[in-house]
DNA sequence: CGCTTTTGACCGGCGC
DNA sequence: GCGCCGGTCAAAAGCG
């Protein structure tokens, strides 16, 4: 259903970011067919911070939300102060909740598990295990590692941006704290096991969260058999990691 | 017919 | 230890 929803002209910028990519503005590549990307030194540090960095995009521009917060690097409490910086302006701060800090707080237990180079999960059940019994061990493992994680702001009147990639979606939650129900996808390039959440801000229904959690492994459009899309794709793996 | 979305249930983590 | 909450699963329904 995602994926060409928005229509180009409404699109906020939404950049592909490598956070485990090196520290060059070549990272930001903006994705076919959208806007030109300005800089963006935030990025840089979220580059080297590997998560929790957010952004806003009003229709077409996106800029750090908050300059020079403080990327939640490996403490839990430094995350919060990240999400709680980002609330405020807003009165919500659903992307900052609890969980979210919670989250990050196990992504800095996970980024170094990752970095070994192992999947939590064969590479094509990143869903769901075999068994159920099985399921119910690898559940803990999972929620464990996690990913790294962006969070942008935009103002959209559609929930799910066209990011370039296909989603899927598989879960939809009201949350606290929250007029709106958010929503889980999920990569659907079988070997892809990023996900995102969406979920529209309480006091302004038009300001929408997204958040990235993890990196694809392929390019976008690359399981649409769209070319043209990967040769926008800035190198070979830069662009990868999202 | 295959894929996606919906939705209620379930599970694990965390705070009290 | 208990309850709350976020995140995920999985079956059913919907859609192209």
């Amino acid at each position: 259903m995602e994926g060409g929803q928005l229509e180009t002209a409404c699109l906020p910028a939404l950049y592909a970011l490598g956070p485990y990519a090196q520290p060059s503005p070549s990272l930001l590549a903006p994705l076919p067919g959208q806007h030109k990307l300005p800089q963006l030194p935030l990025v840089q540090e979220q580059a080297a911070g590997n998560h929790g960095v957010m952004f806003s995009s009003d229709h077409g521009c996106l800029y750090p939300l908050l300059p020079g917060i403080p990327f939640c690097h490996s403490a839990a409490s430094a995350c919060e102060k990240t999400t709680a910086g980002f609330a405020p302006p807003f009165g919500a701060g659903e992307a900052g909740t609890s969980a979210a800090a919670k989250a990050d707080s196990e992504i800095a237990a996970t980024t170094a598990a990752t970095g070994a180079g192992t999947t939590c999960h064969g590479p094509n059940s990143w869903w769901k295990g075999s068994a159920a019994a099985a399921e119910k061990g690898k559940m803990k493992v999972r929620r464990k590692m996690r990913e790294p994680r962006f969070c942008f702001q935009t103002r959209s009147d559609v929930d799910v941006l066209d990011d370039g990639y296909k989603w899927r979606k598989y879960g939809q939650k009201v949350v606290k704290n929250s007029l709106h129900p958010r929503s889980y996808y999920r990569c659907t390039h079988s070997n892809c096991r990023v996900k995102k959440r969406v979920e529209r801000l309480s006091e302004d229904c038009r300001m929408v969260i997204t958040t990235y959690e993890g990196r694809h492994t392929h390019t976008p459009f690359s399981d649409d058999a769209n070319g043209a899309a990967g040769d926008h794709a800035a190198g070979s793996c830069t662009f990868t990691s999202f």
